[in-house]
RNA sequence: GGGGUGUUAGCUCAGCUGGGAGAGCAUCUGCCUUACAAGCAGAGGGUCAUAGGUUCGAGCCCUAUACGCCCCACCA
């Protein structure tokens, strides 16, 4: 038997651990049919990422599952990859390359991605190496990459499915532009976010009627520069008499209509509203219903074009000032109002979105969402906390095609070509380099790239195989549980949830765990701005990898956002070190008797005790995993070991230990080890590594916890009556405690203890139990009798429902202080009994109350009444 | 504008289907008791945001109010 250190130091052993782990293989998983599979797929990282406290819970969370779905004799498959992350990277590659000089156009789309793949090479394996600091059993054999030929071969097998179903088509439609990643993006990827503005009243005067003017207001005063027409509210009376007349548009000096549509608010404003159709998503499907032209104004840097006349060349801000300037000195600027107002951003660079028209590939998804509604609504898929369906449903019932073409290199290239002769296109698996139409051989590929989330939403049946019908694809999918942030639900969640029903006619997961943010101490996002951001890596350095797991798990709800606090992290690293020390204690006193042919007959009731307490936990923690609840499962391990078993059960058999003459030493020492493998197990999950370290200290026959089984509840080690006896010996030892430091006699002040009950019952069960107690009460000597016999009148006394306590001391006792002990003593069962006694002798409790409750409720009023008679008995005694 | 969510001990948060208010940290008082001072034994501290309602019984369910946070959204 090896010795412990006296205390816990992770750093020595996690490294170690983990490297056995996998060399062991504990994490690999293949296909056996005859054990059944559980399946995470691993929300995939970004390449060019750093883990964070996010992937830290994150990750942890699945962990946590899936070493508690193995111990269960699951066959569980933890997939892991990473995420190209098509603009973060790509961003990422471009800014490198400015350092070393280079342009990302000057050197041309292959150059660059050979950069890219380099950078790839060069990065992406960092955040998979920080995942296993974290003690993550994915099974990295199978690592994947959203880039790689699998994933790249299932992304465009669903892009031509979907092309040839008419349910990916390319259109000429309004979509978020960044005039800064020069790309378009998904409405997922604005941010709306508050801007103070202003509201520019502007006089558009009326064709052939001298003087007499229409007054728009407008936020962006430079898409007047693309007006095709003002609108009115067909019912406003206002301006009945000039529906259908035409405007000159100033500074442009073009003529266009006043129309009329229901689109325009009469109460907002002026009641006229401009209208841009190459602008505004409104304005364009307004321009769509009146047939107007689509002057697009903008370059692909948010300049005016060549279609802006002399402001041409200007950035749309510039060029603002410059008209709201000429506009005045027409004296067409009416007036200036102050007004905040949400304005898109992009989510990534934070760049003003500016709406274009453009020619893009969009989803439609008004019939692929449907199956994914229905999933939720039926409870095919849950989702956890359950709150996140009203989330879910307000984006399903809002949904509008999804824009998955982005104008960058570092991506899934779209797989359609253009004849540059005729202007056929193909959308074709193969690359096309002759036009099937004209026969020409200029055929060139689209140049854009996917959306990165479209590869992320094939993600649970690409990394399977997907579509060649694999064996792994046949036994590990459907997968079971996702763990993700509520943030990306909307991304990736949802999409993933269509394109399973589509593309595999099954769901891909039956729950989706939601996890919150972890905030700093004040509550804040970690950000790389605010530079408030804790480092995992630095967390586990100091504390270990099991104390930043159990941080992050301990007192968290699903879904809930939490913060982040040192002082946890050693309070985890405290429960780790108690752990330890408890084995240490262990370890130290298991060769002193044989535990062989030790049987649950021979056992004391102390032993009993832990035995039977042990076992329902093992019963309620596997109730609370069931329910994802892994923060209760967890706290309930941590109560157990910490209070039941080191706070009392190991002190209850210290006595036995030391007194080789014990007949019950190996009875003790079998349920010291019993408990504590059992508590080891429980919480393997949550501390993988402390636990794997005493676990095989302990045992050294054993290979590991990790292939250990998981404890079950079992009817031959539930003891009721032994329960309820070492109770009543806890709430004695209590009150004996209470009492002697009120008095101020320490500890080391043995004394003997008098217990005094007219229950036969009772003395038997401090008799049995008179070793520990006298141990635990510091007592140098228990006896047990029926009547006060030999007991002086001036003995300290504590009160129990069953026994009074007596300690006869020397030195002189303050009665005054007892009698104010007891009196308070009295005053708070007063409350009680009052409290009980009106419950019970409510004629409507009586008679609707559950039966149970009401047993209950006459049990602890009996209990009440015993300590209140002890009590004043003592009372009356002390006062004479 | 729509939706969600929070308000529980000094701080941060748990509290499962309604049945005598919990944890960690902090505070106070004793203890270096042969596993652990990263520890042990005690103690104090809460009208569970406010006002109504349902119920024998509400931190938990319903309604309203106040303050806070989050998400979604095309009012120019």
């Amino acid at each position: 038997m090896k010795e412990l250190e006296k205390t816990y130091s992770p750093a020595d052993i996690e490294d170690r651990l983990y490297e056995k782990w996998l060399e062991k293989k504990y994490f690999h998983a293949e296909v056996d049919r005859s054990k059944k599979p559980f399946t995470i797929v691993m929300p995939p990282p970004n390449v060019t990422g750093q883990l964070h406290m996010g992937h830290a819970l994150d990750n942890t969370m699945q962990d946590i599952l899936c070493r508690y779905k193995r111990m269960q004799g699951y066959n569980v498959l933890w997939q892991p990859g990473t995420d190209h992350a098509a603009i973060a990277t790509e961003v990422k590659v471009i800014d490198k390359l400015k350092k070393e000089g280079i342009d990302k156009n000057d050197i041309g789309r292959e150059k660059f991605l050979e950069h890219a793949w380099e950078w790839k090479r060069e990065y992406g394996g960092r955040i998979i190496n920080q995942l296993k600091k974290l003690g993550s059993s994915a099974d990295w054999d199978r690592e994947r990459f959203t880039m790689d030929e699998g994933c790249s071969k299932a992304v465009e097998e669903v892009f031509i499915r979907l092309y040839e179903k008419g349910w990916i088509y390319k259109g000429s439609r309004i979509v978020n532009w960044c005039p800064v990643c020069k790309t378009s993006i998904s409405d997922a990827e604005v941010e709306h976010t508050e801007q103070a503005g202003h509201f520019w009243h502007i006089k558009y005067p009326i064709v052939g009627e001298e003087g007499r003017f229409v007054e728009i207001a407008t936020t962006r005063p430079e898409t007047m520069l693309g007006d095709t027409a003002v609108a009115v509210n067909p019912e406003d009376e206002r301006y009945q008499d000039i529906i259908g007349k035409m405007l000159l548009l100033p500074l442009v000096n073009k003529e266009i209509p006043v129309i009329a549509d229901p689109y325009v608010d009469k109460e907002f404003g002026t009641g006229c509203v401009k209208i841009t159709p190459a602008h505004d998503p409104n304005d364009f499907e307004v321009g769509k219903r009146h047939d107007l032209p689509e002057i697009n104004i903008m370059n692909d840097d948010a300049t005016i074009n060549n279609l802006g006349g002399k402001y041409a060349g200007m950035d749309r801000y510039e060029a603002r000032k410059q008209i709201v300037a000429d506009l005045d000195a027409l004296g067409l600027l009416v007036k200036i109002e102050d007004h905040v107002h949400n304005v898109g951003t992009h989510d990534r660079c934070k760049t003003t979105i500016e709406p274009l028209i453009k020619q893009q590939w969009f989803v439609k998804m008004d019939e692929m969402i449907k199956p994914a509604v229905e999933a939720v609504k039926t409870g095919e898929i849950r989702l956890l906390p359950e709150r996140m369906d009203r989330t879910y449903f307000n984006w399903t019932d809002n949904i509008r095609d999804w824009c998955i073409s982005r104008q960058l290199w570092w991506g899934h290239r779209i797989p359609a070509y253009y004849c540059q002769d005729c202007g056929e296109m193909v959308v074709s698996r193969e690359a096309v380099c002759t036009c099937p139409k004209c026969g020409s051989a200029h055929m060139e590929q689209d140049p854009d790239t996917l959306d990165t989330w479209f590869s992320s939403a094939l993600w649970p049946f690409s990394t399977l195989g997907w579509p060649d019908q694999t064996e792994d694809l046949d036994y590990f999918y459907p997968t079971d549980v996702l763990v993700t942030g509520y943030d990306i639900i909307f991304f990736w969640v949802i999409r993933m949830i269509f394109s399973g029903y589509e593309q595999t006619g099954k769901a891909p997961f039956h729950t989706v765990l939601f996890h919150g943010l972890v905030r700093d101490s004040l509550g804040r996002k970690m950000s790389k701005s605010l530079g408030n951001g804790i480092d995992p890596l630095e967390v586990i350095d100091k504390y270990g990898a099991d104390a930043l797991r159990l941080t992050l798990i301990t007192g968290n709800a699903p879904g809930n956002d939490m913060r982040f606090y040192w002082e946890r992290v050693e309070a985890s690293r405290n429960f780790a070190n108690k752990l330890w020390n408890a084995s240490r204690f262990i370890m130290m006193n298991i060769e002193k008797a044989s535990t062989d042919g030790v049987s649950l007959s021979d056992l004391t009731d102390a032993d009993k005790w832990i035995l039977s307490k042990a076992n329902k936990l093992a019963k309620e923690v596997t109730e609370n995993m069931g329910k994802y609840e892994m923060g209760i499962a967890v706290q309930k391990v941590y109560d157990f070991v910490w209070e039941e078993f080191c706070d009392w059960y190991i002190e209850m058999v210290k006595p036995r230990l030391w007194n080789a003459e014990d007949k019950t030493q190996a009875a003790a020492i079998w349920t010291l080890k019993t408990v504590l493998i059992q508590s080891l197990e429980l919480l393997h999950p949550f501390i993988p590594f402390v636990t794997e370290e005493i676990f095989c200290n302990l045992q050294e026959e054993e290979e590991s916890i990790m292939i250990a089984s998981w404890p079950e509840y079992q009817e031959a080690w539930n003891f009721a009556e032994e329960e309820t006896a070492v109770e009543l010996i806890k709430e004695a030892v209590r009150s004996i405690r209470a009492v002697r430091l009120s008095m101020n006699v320490p500890p080391s002040r043995k004394a003997t203890i008098y217990v005094v009950s007219e229950k036969e019952a009772v003395r038997s069960i401090f008799e049995n139990s008179k070793v520990f107690f006298a141990q635990l009460g510091s007592a140098s000597e228990v006896l047990v009798q029926a009547d006060k016999s030999g007991i002086s009148e001036d003995a300290v006394s504590a009160v129990t429902a069953d026994a009074v306590l007596y300690m006869p001391l020397a030195e002189l006792v303050d009665i005054a202080k007892e009698i104010e002990r007891l009196e308070k003593e009295e005053a708070k069962l007063q409350k009680e009994l009052a409290r009980s006694k009106g419950m019970l002798s409510n004629e409507k409790f009586i008679s609707k109350a559950p039966e149970a409750k009401i047993a209950e409720e006459k049990e602890k009023l009996a209990k009440y009444e015993a300590t209140m008679a002890q009590v004043q008995e003592r009372l009356a005694a002390l006062r004479k």
